[in-house]
DNA sequence: CTGAAAGCGCTTACAG
DNA sequence: CTGAAAGCGCTTACAG
C-alpha cells in the first residue's frame, strides 16, 4: 500500500489539513510545523494522488488532443510543441488518433469528457456538424490547430492556407508556368484543401490563367498517393509544366514517378509541395515548398488553452502564424 | 453544471447504487428498472465521471509512456501500435518525451506515479540505475519497448539487436567488403548501440576481419548526424568500402555527403542503415537496411501490459520480434 | 496558525 | 432485486 496524506499527518503529528496546506504552499503555516511536515513527507516517500486531487478540485490538468495520425511527421511536430509547453505548466495530454474520421472524432470527444479533461485540442481537417453540436452542448474549452473555424466561433492557430497556396502557385506562374496541375485531398470536405484550392485559383485568375479540370487530381497525402496521382496525370496526352502537391510526401511520390518514367525534375516538369517535410531539403532535387511553423502551432495552441483556463485575456480568436515559401530546386524557370 | 449519477437516480426514481449497477452491467437488476435507468441516462445526457470512478476503483485505465522524442518517425510508429491496442481495451495513454535523458525519465516516472497510471511503458536507450531504483521501490508494472533488460528483470519487446547488426554486416562482407565503417550513437551507454556493436564485431570476427578503430565514428541519429560523420570519415586518407549506420536517417545523410563530395553510392562506397525508415524505399539509391516491426513492438508492449494488469499468464519475459534484412540498391558487390 | 468535518462523484459490501 | 451508507484520497470553508 502506498502512503497517503493521513500517514504523513500521523508521522508529523498534525492534521491532514495542515499537510495539505504545506503541499499546496498555502502560506499560513508555521515555519516549524512546515518543516516537520516536509520531513515527514521525505521520510515516508509520500506522493500526492493526482486523481483524488482532481476529483476535489474539478480540474485534471489534462488536455485531450485529437490528431489524424500521430505517425505522420507533420502532426508529430505539432504534438511536440504542445507537449513542451504543457510540461512547463504541468499539464498532461491524452492523445487520440482519429484518422480524420468524424465518427472517431466524436467518439474521442466523449472519451475526453468522461476523462474530465480541462480542455480539448482539435487537430484535423475541420469540424463536422455533429462535433460542433457536441462542443456547443458543453462548456469544455476547445482550440483548433492547423485549421481555422470558418465561422469564427472557436480559437484557432493556423497559417493562412489560402495565401500560402496563392504564394506558391504565384511562384510557379512567375517562373513562366501556365499549365499547372493540382494534387489535392481525396476528401472534398477538407477545410484546408478547400482553402488552398481557393488560393490556387486566385493566383491563376490574377494572371489571367484558366483552371484545367483535367489537371486537378484527388488522392492520398502520402508518397504512394503522389506516385499514383502522377501516374494518372501522365496518361494525358497534354501535360502541365508544373504541379502543386498539397504536401511534400505527395510531391516526393510524384517526382519519383516522373523519374521512373524517364522524366527529369525540374527539367521536364516542376513539382512543389507543402509543409517542408524534414527530408525535403535533403533530396535531389530539393523540393520547393511552403513551410509551416508546426512546432509553434502546437505550442501556441497549448498556450491559448492554458490562458483560457486561467481566464486570461486572449488577443485574437484566430491566430495566423506565418508561412514561408522555401525555394529549392524542383522548379524550372521557363 | 454537468449531470451526476444522483441526477439520473432522481430522474429514474431509483438509488444511485442501482444506476451504478446498470452503468457497469452488473446483472442483478430488474429488466424494467434497467430500462427506466437507461432512459434516464439518455434523457439527462449523463456521462460517467472517470476520475471519480478511478479514485474509487484504484485504477485509472491509463498507461504512462515515455519515449525519447515523438517527432522521430521510429517512435511514432511504436506509439501508434500502443494506441491502437489501448483503444481496443479502453486504455488511454499519457505521453512524455524524455530525449533519452535520465533525469527527465526519472521526473516523468514520478509524474506517472502521481497520476496513478496502471502501468508504465518505457521506450528509450536503457534503464539508468536511478530509474531501476524507482521501479523497484514501487509495484507499478513496467514493460520495455525496443530495448531489452540486460538483467531479465522486466518484460520487454524488441528485436535481437545483436543479430540484426550481425546480419547486415554479414551481408556486406558476403558482398566482398573488408573495410567497414560503423556509425554509432554518441551516447556510449546506449544499450541498443552496444548490442549492435557486438553483432557488428561478431560478423567481422567470423570472417577473420579486424575492427579498424578509425572507422568507428560516433554521432547523432539524424540526417545531419550522418552527413557530418561522413564528412569526418572522408578526411581519412584510407577509406572503407562500406559503412553500417545505426539508423536510416544517418545513412541518408551519409549518402548525401558522399554525393556532395562527388562520390557515387554504391559505386564508390556502400551504405546500409537500420529501421527501414518509410522513405528509404523511395530514395535513389534505395537504402539497404534492417526493418524492425515498430508498430508491432508497440502493440505487443501494450498487450503484455494489459495481460499483467489482468494477472494473465505471459509466456515469455523478453519477447523477441523478428527483424528483416531489406536489400535495396545501396550496396555494391565487390 | 491549526483541526474537524464536509464533500468531490463514484462503487460495492451489507442488509433487507 | 434494491437502497443506505461507507469510503477512495484529497482540499478548504469554517470555527477556534
Amino acid at each position: 500500500m502506498s502512503v497517503k496524506i493521513k500517514d504523513v499527518a500521523k508521522e508529523a503529528n498534525v492534521s491532514v489539513a495542515t499537510v495539505s496546506r504545506v503541499l499546496n504552499n498555502i502560506p499560513l503555516v508555521n515555519d516549524e510545523t512546515k518543516k516537520r511536515v516536509q520531513e515527514a513527507i521525505e521520510k515516508t516517500g509520500y506522493k500526492p494522488n493526482a486523481i483524488a486531487r482532481s476529483l476535489k478540485m474539478q480540474k485534471t490538468n489534462t488536455f485531450g488532443i485529437m490528431i489524424p495520425d500521430i505517425s505522420r511527421p507533420y502532426y508529430t511536430q505539432v504534438i511536440r510543441g504542445v507537449e513542451d509547453v504543457c510540461n512547463i505548466y504541468n499539464y498532461n495530454i491524452i492523445l487520440c488518433n482519429t484518422d480524420s474520421e468524424p465518427t472517431k472524432e466524436e467518439k474521442y470527444f466523449d472519451v475526453f469528457l468522461e476523462k474530465q479533461v480541462d480542455g480539448i485540442l482539435y487537430i484535423g481537417k475541420g469540424l463536422s456538424q455533429a462535433l460542433i453540436n457536441k462542443i456547443e452542448s458543453n462548456k469544455t474549452p476547445i482550440v483548433l490547430g492547423a485549421v481555422n473555424d470558418a465561422m469564427g466561433r472557436y480559437h484557432s492557430v493556423a497559417i493562412n492556407n489560402e495565401l500560402a497556396a496563392y504564394d506558391i502557385t504565384n511562384h510557379l506562374i512567375e517562373n513562366g508556368h501556365r499549365e499547372i496541375a493540382f494534387f489535392t485531398d481525396e476528401d472534398e470536405k477538407s477545410y484546408v484543401g478547400q482553402e488552398r484550392k481557393k488560393g490556387f485559383l486566385k493566383a491563376l485568375k490574377k494572371h489571367g490563367l484558366k483552371e484545367n479540370p483535367i489537371f486537378e487530381l484527388k488522392g492520398k497525402y502520402s508518397i504512394r498517393g503522389g506516385y499514383d496521382l502522377m501516374g494518372e496525370l501522365l496518361t494525358n496526352t497534354k501535360l502541365p509544366t508544373a504541379v502543386v502537391a498539397l504536401n511534400d510526401e505527395m510531391a516526393i511520390g510524384a517526382i519519383r514517378k516522373l523519374e521512373d518514367s524517364g522524366k527529369k525534375v525540374p527539367e521536364d516538369m516542376s513539382v512543389v509541395g507543402f509543409n517542408n517535410f524534414q527530408l525535403s531539403e535533403w533530396l535531389k532535387p530539393g523540393i520547393t515548398t511552403v513551410a509551416q511553423p508546426m512546432y509553434d502551432i502546437g505550442a501556441i495552441c497549448a498556450r491559448i488553452m492554458i490562458k483560457m483556463l486561467n481566464n486570461s485575456k486572449i488577443d485574437e480568436k484566430a491566430v495566423i502564424v506565418p508561412h514561408e515559401l522555401i525555394i529549392r530546386d524542383s522548379v524550372k524557370k521557363l
